[in-house]
DNA sequence: CCGAATAGAATTGTATACCGTTATCAAACG
DNA sequence: CGTTTGATAACGGTATACAATTCTATTCGG
């Protein structure tokens, strides 16, 4: 356990880095990841490198061509779109199924948003945004909507990333923001019924409308 | 192209096959699934065998040990709920995003309907429904929509799999009530708002409550 | 000068080999 | 008789090797 005995993982490890390259945007959209090339920069062999591919293919950072020529994805408004038609159709219904089950233990989304009030940057607000949201679909109690989030998530890392790297001046605001609507859905599930909760959590996604490259089609209230 | 090119996929055929196997449950639930034993079968390596059972995980067929042992996933009452869960939270927003293409291009549906008032056996009628419902989630035009389709849609097969063999004397009646639900939806979609659409698909799906084992929680109308 | 054919390099798919870990079973011990 | 322990077999993770395909750039013909 001292000095990393370095077994069980180095598939894991080439998943990690090639994911923070392409959320940190360190590889180009478009650009190809040849395994040989990967691999040697990793310093691992072509079998954990493969792997790591099929699982950001799953994630939707990685692209395959036709004929299984692996390449960042390249993300436009339009995937940014269908992100959001995800996010609201699966949230808020995953929000009234966990509601019950946050009312008895808020303790992790607290920790959360006290942690976020803390934040020193807005690429830290994002972060533990994102954890937020990820605590409720754990809580959801539902291991095939959590999956369905875990293919979504880390897309969704890289969009708000980009759009939030627009506003580093405003991080006071949107940390505030962010804490004041994540209070109120706390707040919500400790007084009030697991419908009003879906409906918060559908307001506060559509909330960040203004955000977005343009307003999606198909995301209109129900 | 005479003496089978071979090339290009054992990996897919090892996922073909071993999938087929789980559903038809040829392998028990629970049951182990050693590499090794599992390339032999199939006569072929350990790679492609790796690929297939990741692929295979993915779709909630094949599970994992914390130790990375692989295994036949047994599914019960409480799968079956989150499975429906999920069709009830993606399938109606789907469907609401895919009416007006689905309304310029109805032909796939049609005939899906025309093949399903065919259908000889309670086998077909299943493999002919989840068609249907296929068509509409890749109508949607979401691309992530539909891979998250694409990660329940083999669970459901199993599961309806096994349903309607229960089911063997009622074809007739079973085939009957598919063909008239989702000729109404075909209806709706040639004359009436996407929003209908989406609660017609709704309650076809609540429809269905009759046959599940128990009635789900969380399944309730929003 | 531009397009098609072609040879060579790069890359993927698959197989095999090796090592460390994990599981299994039986014997020893309480 | 039940529990622990230790040897051995089985297995998964990774590396390397090879075969077949795809890409690329250069040359040849129009």
């Amino acid at each position: 356990m001292s000095t990393a005995p370095s077994t069980q993982a180095r598939s894991d490890l080439a998943t990690a880095r090639l994911r923070a390259d392409i959320i940190d945007e360190v590889l180009a959209p478009g650009a190809a990841l040849a395994e040989a090339t990967v691999a040697r920069r990793l310093g691992v062999s072509r079998v954990p490198v493969r792997e790591a591919l099929f699982t950001l293919e799953r994630e939707g950072l990685v692209g395959f061509t036709p004929t299984g020529r692996a390449y960042v994805k390249a993300l436009d408004a339009q995937d940014f779109n269908e992100l959001y038609v995800m996010r609201l159709t699966l949230e808020p219904v995953a929000t009234r199924l966990a509601a019950n089950a946050l009312r008895a233990q808020p303790q992790a989304l607290l920790a959360n948003v006290a942690a976020t009030a803390r934040a020193k940057s807005i690429l830290e607000v994002t972060r533990l945004d994102l954890e937020f949201h990820h605590h409720i679909m754990v809580a959801s109690g539902n291991a095939r909507m959590l999956k369905s989030w875990l293919v979504l998530r880390w897309e969704l890392g890289l969009w708000l990333g980009r759009l939030h790297r627009l506003h580093e001046r405003r991080t006071r605001s949107v940390r505030a923001e962010t804490v004041r609507a994540h209070s109120e859905l706390i707040a919500l599930f400790r007084t009030e019924s697991p419908a009003a909760c879906e409906g918060l959590m559908r307001r506060h996604i559509l909330g960040w409308h203004a955000w977005l490259p343009k307003s999606p089609a198909g995301v209109d209230a129900t």
